[in-house]
DNA sequence: AAATGCGACAACCGCATTATC
DNA sequence: CGATAATGCGGTTGTCGCATT
């Protein structure tokens, strides 16, 4: 037996909303609140509608300070970037969002954002079998160590190569997806099958999806993200013998590095290509390029203002936590600290709020380790 | 000018989680 | 402590308007 129905299906009305319903909701709650139960709202108000979309409107389109119309920059980068660490969690990426909703922001991803990221793929650079002049170094290393299959990496590629023909197309237009994006992450802060972290998979749900997702969990292997330019060389230290993680101290700003929308590590250029190329990207479905281009959207025109790679390989924009502290990231340490917050996606700026007593970590802001 | 396709957005649906009894 | 109700969330669908043929 399934759950009793919220409401009489029969008598509620679906479809658009009307402006004198939307007036109505807006009167009522304007003077007295939801009251704390939208089941019981519509009745209240002479609306035929079901409280869940009663809740819907409010929440998505009546409620003060909603912002409407086009993202900019900045938020596609956060969006992005939370993504990246988080997966689909659109309340907590529009928590951090002020003005934007849940089903606003993955609207905007499912429409524009991943659009532009799937459908950012230039030919020239990209399922040509082959190197070619405008290949960056790091495609070159993707495609030297995809062909020389170095280490356990050919194993799982041939397993996800395998698994790859007997997905659907949308598990694998999703499949294909993470893996580029988690791929930025494994090219900042991944050297291969280094760390002991788990990677932060999207959820997949279908049993196919499940094969494919154990196969590449097999070979990501996320870093960890550190509170960088807080930490000093001493603390690095001591946290790299006590995890078996890398951590490095950062110097620079927080405000240098948040200017352009994400930290950045201030590292040296050298740093940066030495560890874009020591990094393993997995190749499905001939996916070459994807980190290529992903970060090239995400950070061209960060790296643009500070004249080229100079800035050091950006970081992902921080989740404010109350005390003034912000995390971000994917690796374990953050999935922890996750679990052990309560998010409050509120009508203002919401806030990530570590628990009395909780494994919460005091965090500023945080940078990319790298591995040797 | 009509038909068709496509993108954007709003709304719905069902499941998971939390709160209450 | 289990059952039920309420709420929150993410995936999906429906609808509308614009662009293209």
């Amino acid at each position: 037996m399934g759950r009793a129905p919220c409401c009489d299906k029969a008598t509620v009305k679906k479809g658009p909303w009307s402006p004198e319903e939307d007036a109505k909701l807006k009167a009522y709650i304007d003077e007295n609140g939801t009251g704390g139960n939208w089941i019981a709202l519509p009745q209240k108000i002479g609306l035929k509608r079901c409280g869940k979309s009663c809740r819907l409107r409010w929440l998505n389109y009546l409620r003060p300070n909603i912002k409407h119309g086009d993202f900019t920059e900045e938020e596609e980068h956060i969006i992005c970037s939370l993504y990246i660490s988080i997966g689909s969690r659109w309340s907590i990426i529009a928590a951090q969002l002020p003005g934007r909703t849940d089903n606003d922001i993955k609207n905007y991803w499912n429409t524009k954002l991943k659009k532009k990221l799937l459908g950012k793929r230039a030919p020239s650079r990209r399922m040509r079998g082959g190197q070619d002049a405008s290949m960056t170094p790091y495609s070159s290393y993707l495609a030297a160590t995809t062909a020389s299959g170095s280490g356990g990496n050919n194993v799982n590629g041939a397993a996800a190569a395998t698994s790859h023909a007997s997905l659907s197309s949308s598990a694998l237009e999703r499949i294909q997806l993470h893996m580029r994006l988690q791929g930025i992450y494994s090219a900042f802060g991944c050297g291969a099958m280094a760390g002991n972290a788990p990677p932060q998979w999207p959820k997949l749900e279908s049993p196919t999806d499940a094969v494919a997702t154990t196969t590449l969990s097999a070979y990501h292997q996320p870093q960890s993200l550190v509170a960088g330019h807080t930490l000093s060389a001493a603390e690095a230290e001591q946290l790299n013998s006590s995890s078996g993680a890398t951590y490095m101290p950062v110097p620079g700003s927080f405000e240098e590095r948040s200017k352009l929308g994400f930290c950045s590590p201030a590292g040296e250029a050298s740093d940066v290509s030495s560890t874009v190329e020591m990094s393993s990207e997995p190749l499905v479905g001939g996916g070459l390029g994807y980190v290529d281009e992903l970060y090239d959207f995400l950070y061209s025109k960060q790296l643009a203002a500070v004249g080229g790679f100079q800035g050091g390989v950006p970081s992902l924009p921080e989740l404010q936590c109350p005390d003034g502290g912000a995390v971000v990231g994917a690796d374990e340490r953050f999935s922890t600290w996750m679990a052990s917050c309560d998010y409050v996606p509120t009508t203002g700026a919401s806030q990530l709020q570590p628990q009395q007593g909780s494994n919460s970590i005091n965090l500023q802001d945080f940078v990319l380790g790298y591995d040797q």
